[in-house]
DNA sequence: CAGATCATGTAACTGGTTACATGATTCA
DNA sequence: TGAATCATGTAACCAGTTACATGATCTG
């Protein structure tokens, strides 16, 4: 459902193809979740068959052929009806947690250790995204109100990862003592 | 791959049913992302083919009879090497961040109302973790140290939607004046 | 000359959701 | 009397991942 609703917003912008649209999504943070070719190609098929999108195959001399996709007056009014549907909550899946709830039985260092190379992992995490923010990837920004909200879901990853941080390092800190 | 531990560190803490298994993951905000049927009781056959439980069939009067799963030195074993593997960072799946993505074209009060109701469900999120954490479910609590761990994997939830609801609401206030 | 880039796509699979089926018993 | 609880499971489906196939051209 939601990468339909991704590749529409994007044609909104400009006409794209299926390997554009792929380039874009694996180095979107917001867009990352699933930017592989299957579920791309597979998805501007049906948006064709659903008259949501228009085809155009450009002939590219030492290319190989582009098929542009133009977003129709049609899914233009699907993707702003969709916008304004119910939002849904974040879903967090997180599987250190799984570990964590078996992990008493494991020795103080080893546990500790554990919390470390998550920490680590975390802040990795979130150096990666600063730095990706500060390079300010990826923006249509037609209007300023666009530019800020591309601006702020993008800090959204970071300051989800930075609460990670926080939370992790109490956790560290406070079973040391226990 | 993570339902298979959670099932295996669950039977680590006492013998349970798949019935018993589905009801812990339902209201669980750790193992919640699938207490279903179907994955429970498929890997519960394939966790018993790789011998890292053992099925004792109980009958019962008045009630139809049950499997009790008890873990095995072999699915010990294996938990506690998988609780020591290195960790995979969170993933955050959030649709309302497409949605945001392409809510330029929404005028200043939609775009505010869109946002309003994120924050409205979030806020009721944070509510119903505040309370199950305050009535404080499933621990198994063997040890301090365990029970303090559980403690703070309940409270992870809330903390990560306390954070969306910061970050809504700043949203909020500075989106209006653009 | 090897590897990346451009550009299309498919196949096989794992993970996860929704809904259904059965049937006794207990509770409001 | 209808719904919930106890307890097993299956079927059909949607979402997402990994890997492969093709073939020219461009870059180090």
């Amino acid at each position: 459902m939601a990468i339909k609703y991704a590749i529409l917003g994007l044609l909104s912008w400009k006409p794209l193809s299926g390997y554009d649209l792929k380039k874009i999504m694996v180095d979107s943070a917001a867009f990352y979740w699933s930017g592989n070719n299957n579920q791309i190609y597979k998805t501007l098929v049906q948006l064709h068959e659903e008259g949501m999108v228009e085809i155009e195959v450009r002939q590219q001399e030492n290319y190989p052929p582009r098929k542009e996709y133009t977003i129709t007056e049609r899914g233009a009014a699907a993707l702003r009806e969709w916008v304004l549907s119910a939002p849904e909550l974040t879903q967090f899946r997180n599987t250190f947690l799984i570990q964590l709830a078996w992990a008493d039985q494991l020795e103080a260092a080893e546990l500790d250790g554990l919390l470390a190379r998550y920490e680590h992992a975390v802040e990795m995490q979130v150096l990666m995204l600063q730095e990706r923010e500060r390079r300010g990837v990826l923006n249509p920004a037609r209007t300023p109100r666009e530019e800020y909200l591309w601006r702020e879901i993008s800090s959204y990853f970071t300051a989800a990862y930075a609460a990670e941080l926080a939370w992790v390092r109490k956790l560290r800190e406070e079973v040391v003592v226990l």
